[in-house]
DNA sequence: TTTCTTTCCGAAATCGGTTACGTTATCGAT
DNA sequence: ATCGATAACGTAACCGATTTCGGAAAGAAA
């Protein structure tokens, strides 16, 4: 079947499109029999207008575009599913990309994105990336970007993140509330802001409870991985005075710990508590169940896309788009693996 | 800054904009001069086609639809990725959609893909859906459709799918071969074809063995839940005669009937083996490991990309669409879970 | 009868490209 | 001088809608 157009309606009633077109758009100034008329034969005829053509008179993509480091990642998934639903409720669809935490493919695909046609783009920057003069150039063609999760202050724009300091800070706290006053960190690489961020919680909340901060302590990872985790654990434990608990700098890192500490003849938490960061589903799942910090990826993804959509409005409006920066809570996931027994318990 | 056209070139140069156009895509009737002219001046002004008006005067949206019930499930996100490298590497984009299970939400989404102007469709049917209309009238507007994974037989198109049959019964002849007589089987629900394919494998591989079906091994979780697998589990364990191996439906009712089967003192895998389907990431982290029978997920996304690519470039071609139905292999790891201790073993 | 409103609709420009077709200029061949 | 070929570019239709402007017809007011 093919598509019916305006013209095939105008055609087979003896009209112009220019009167279709009004009519279909319920002007004032068509009279109330052509409306009928066109009406009926346009569902006659199934009737749709032509996305392409209409988004070029109005100059609307309808489209934002969503640039990850890495769609399976589960918090990602998170931030889109949230995406997703926000900008469908208003009508955009949304074009999904991933960097694979490159730098150069993220420049491939923004400039892609561009090229295709986006009205506005949400980006999660790679590890790998420092400079941000490709998303400058975008702006450069009132193209609004909206940054998350991993952000540059370099870039002048709306960013919405999770609040690692807070998360971090309030994980230790809950350790530090038990009693517990040797606490270990597996801190992230030095660049991420996230990971750092999350040190800074980690010192903040020592300093707060009036305890040392002890550099033996504090681990750093580079890949992040469940490896680096089991390995750093073993190395805290061959301490003199080894960690009572371990806050790590992501759940894959405490499960790799735990997995030492118990190979290690450790009970977790009886004898070392661990706590991690992310809260993926896996943590409900393993014995013990790992308490963690929760990340809001469904709420990153639904108040980014608000912004986004918010200046995509306003540059429409020929206002100047303005700029937000938004922290949204963590949430402390309080599981098995750093509750500490209590002292008279069985 | 405001994006150039080809007006602007052609105003700059006192040419025309088919020259400019012609000259831009290198047709041989235009002077070296002019071309050498035209393509500096693009350069100057940063010229860049306008997406739309290409894709309008083409007719090709360059863009395909994905449709899945759950973008944060770890398979569809496998799955996305795969389409994902599959789509862009040939130049077209991915507009991502989730159905949340819900058949109405289907309907909607998949209207509004064709809505807002699409080439082609992938899609993984919801759980809800078994009528298939609303996508036989995309395809009766020339639209292609390519289901994975839920698939319908009520739909001529093309179909990727795992083959769960030889995955279970993979799955069933590993526990068979280390001498297991005992397998129970906690299957999925009626209506999804996957589920019942790893019913048929699990009895087929009964049958090939030699060992008789006995229904009081066969328990049907509805959810396919964690919760659902703990119970089911204590359940089998009541029997007067206890299985001694049990092949789970999905992972997650695995790792719950894991979970009952250690509180109820049995030791896996010596006392019962388990083996999961779908070999979700926190099988490697849980202990014991868990094996499982892993779908590629990521070769569904690649292969079921590459055949909607080639049956829209059979109706640009004018061609009749030829339809493919793939089953890719599903490959059982075996992991702790399900490992016999040796019978003279430590 | 003239003029002024309304009502209702068509003509045409526009969005930004692509492309079939036509035109002009130039040169060699006849 | 005439014809044909070729090179190089312009004209205009086209993709499918939207929207400004204007105009014909009909009725109302003078």
């Amino acid at each position: 079947m093919k598509r019916a157009t305006l013209r095939d309606i105008a055609q087979a009633l003896g009209i112009t499109v220019a009167t279709v077109s009004r009519a279909l758009k319920d002007y004032p100034d068509i009279s109330a029999a052509t409306k009928l008329a066109v009406l009926t034969t346009a569902e006659r005829l199934h009737y749709a207008p032509h996305p392409l053509a209409v988004k070029l008179r109005q100059k609307a993509y309808k489209v934002v575009g969503v640039v990850v480091p890495d769609i399976v990642h589960p918090f990602f998934a998170d931030v889109i599913s949230g995406i997703v639903d926000v900008v469908e409720a208003l009508g955009y669809h949304v074009i999904l990309s991933q960097s694979n935490e490159s730098y150069e493919k993220e420049i491939r695909v923004t400039q892609m994105l561009q090229a295709t046609g986006v009205d506005g783009l949400l980006v999660c920057l790679s590890n790998e990336t420092v400079a941000v003069d490709h998303l400058r150039a975008l702006q450069d063609y009132n193209l609004p970007v909206v940054l998350f999760d991993k952000i540059s202050s370099g870039l002048d724009a709306s960013t919405v993140v999770t609040n690692d300091f807070q998360g971090a800070y309030d994980a230790v706290a809950h350790l530090l509330d038990q009693g517990y006053t040797r606490v270990a960190h597996l801190k992230g690489p030095a660049h991420p802001e996230n990971t750092r961020q999350r040190f800074a919680g980690y010192q903040a909340a020592l300093a707060a409870y009036g305890l040392p901060f002890r550099p033996e302590y504090v681990l750093e990872c580079q890949a992040v991985t469940h490896a680096e985790g089991f390995a750093f654990a073993q190395q805290l434990l061959a301490l003199p005075e080894p960690p009572q608990a371990i806050f790590a700098v992501t759940d894959s890192v405490a499960i790799g710990a735990i997995t030492a500490l118990k190979q290690a003849g450790r009970r977790v938490p009886q004898d070392v508590a661990v706590i991690g960061f992310s809260d993926w589903a896996v943590c409900q799942l393993l014995e013990p169940t790992v308490s963690s910090v929760a990340q809001p990826g469904y709420d990153i993804g639904r108040r980014a896309s608000e912004l986004l959509l918010r200046e995509i409005q306003q540059l429409r409006d020929e206002q100047p788009p303005e700029h937000s920066h938004l922290v949204l809570d963590a949430t402390v996931r309080v599981r098995q693996s750093s509750q500490r027994p209590l002292p008279g318990g069985a």
